[in-house]
Formats: structure tokens, sequence, C-alpha cells
DNA sequence: CCTTAATGATACTATTTTAGTATCATTATA
DNA sequence: TATAATGATACTAAAATAGTATCATTAAGG
């Protein structure tokens, strides 16, 4: 039973990446640079970051001297955003009985533990952010 | 991102009606029954109560008049258990950097998080029993 | 015994999700 | 204007999930 997916594993270890250099106030890093680096693979990795770009986690330039840095501060970037975009948002409560509209939605105590569960699993996500990973 | 798969899903509810059924002194359940009952697709429901024996959650009997009983008190069958057989253990730790052997496994601060975040997980989905189910 | 009604074992197919590739278009720089 | 980067997009491959089919075995009951 896995946490995370490929795609979001890549993706955070590109983000540590770019993180660390940002820290060095290197601020583009292209694909190639990642992929050398981390040896993912090319074509993956650009249709990752394009996706992060587009989810205004990375900033992108294009041309010559293009490439990735992060939008945001890496303090406000975390492990639950990541998963969220590429699987989905942190949430667990699809219910026991789910193909039918069960019955006893609003009373049922699962669906309150799964749901609780599901907040508290999203909420320590959320703690782990990129900045407590750099 | 979802928590469980329909196998562990369609075995749960499956699992409640066996313990309902139980509860009210009717020993033995056929899968023709349970079929009829909650609509689930027969040839897989069968292979699903297949695994569920197997792994001592069910008891069953062949021949006229087989079928399917809880084997275990229903308040020590729980929903981690049903995970466990269906989708692998609840275990979050595939570490960020899985592929490489990640160099600062014992003190990284993430794996340490992700670790207990799992446990506690865990932990809940114990808590989910078949008789708070039932 | 023989028929019937049940599960056991097992192999197979289909569908969906995940993982990965390829290509052309666009853009910025030198 | 050549080059080196990403954008957009469509495609293929592999793995996991979902579902089916079939024959073997077993127990009950006439
Ligand atoms: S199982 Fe659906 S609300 Fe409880
Ligand atoms: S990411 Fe592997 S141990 Fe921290």
């Amino acid at each position: 039973m896995k946490l995370l997916t490929r795609d979001t594993d890549y993706a955070v270890r590109a983000l540590i990446f770019i993180g660390k250099a940002n820290k060095r106030k290197i601020g583009i890093i292209t694909v190639d640079e990642i992929v050398r680096s981390l040896n993912l693979p090319k074509a993956l990795l650009r249709k990752l970051l394009q996706t992060l770009s587009k989810n205004k986690i990375l900033k992108s330039g294009r041309g010559k001297h293009g490439g990735f840095s992060l939008l945001k501060d890496p303090g406000k970037i975390n492990v639950s955003d990541i998963i969220s975009i590429f699987q989905g948002p942190v949430d667990f409560t699809n219910c026991l009985l789910r193909n039918e509209p069960c019955p006893n939605r609003k009373v049922c105590r699962v669906r309150k533990k799964i749901l609780s569960l599901s907040g508290y699993v999203d909420r320590e996500l959320k703690k782990i952010t990129l900045s407590s990973l750099t």
C-alpha cells in the first residue's frame, strides 16, 4: 500500500533539487541539469515540471537560458500540494458503501472516523514543506 | 487519492453482511445470498471470499449446504487486516528517494514523519473493527 | 451411489491507471 | 538566424486493478 506514486516522488525530488539550487542563489535550473544529477527519465521529468508550472509551483522561462525556479517560498510548498497535483487531493472518504448513495451517511461513525483520519493525514503532509526537506 | 481498492471495499461489505447474519444466528452464508443482497459480481466475490478463507478471516464449508461464516470474533477483524490482504500492509514508508539506498535514511526527519504517520493510520484503521460496523 | 449444490484452485481477459516517449510549436538569447 | 530552452499534445508501454470462466473437489440427501 503506497502513499506516493512515482510522479509525486520524482516531482518532490526535482523540487528539492531546485530548492537547494535556489538557496545557493542559482536562479534557474534546466531539466537537463536535474536529469544529470538525479538520473530521472528526461521526457517524463519535462512533463512533470510543466505540470508543476501550470500549477503555480514553479516559474518557467523559455528560450536560451530558460529553465525552472521555485515560484513560491519553499516553506509554502508541501507534500500534500504535490500529491494533490499528481494523485488528486488527500481524501480517503470514498465510503465503504460508495456505489449506493449510502443511507446513513450522515450518522455513520465509520465515515466520521475515516474523514477525520483523512484530515489528519492531510494536515501532517502539509507540514512536510520543501524547506523542511532541503 | 483513494485509500481502499474495490477488492477491499467489496470484501468489507461482504464481511459486514456475513457478520450481521452470524449475529442473527444464521451460521452459514453462500456467495449467492451475498450477491443477491449486495449486487456484486459473483465470480469476483467468490475469488475474494476464497482469499479471505485462506487468510483465516472466514471459515468455509464445501458441498451442499456449504458456505462461509466468520472464523474470528467480529471484534478482532478490522479494516487494516483487510487492506493488508488485498493491498499489502498499511505502510507509507516508500521513502522519497526510494530508488537509491537513501544515504541519510537513519537520520532523515521526513522518513521519521512518514513512518509515524503511517503507524498512526494503521492504528486507527485497526480500531475500525467489523463489530463496530455491524 | 448418484445428483446436486456448494467452495477450491487456477488460468485467463479486460479495463484503468501509471509510467514513459516523441514531436512539433513557441520563445528568448547571442 | 541558429540555438537552446520550455509549451502543448499525442502517443505507447507496463503494471495494477477488476472481472470472468472452468474444472476439480467435497458434502448432503434421496
Ligand atoms: S459506509 Fe458510507 S457512510 Fe458509512
Ligand atoms: S527521503 Fe529517504 S530517508 Fe529521507
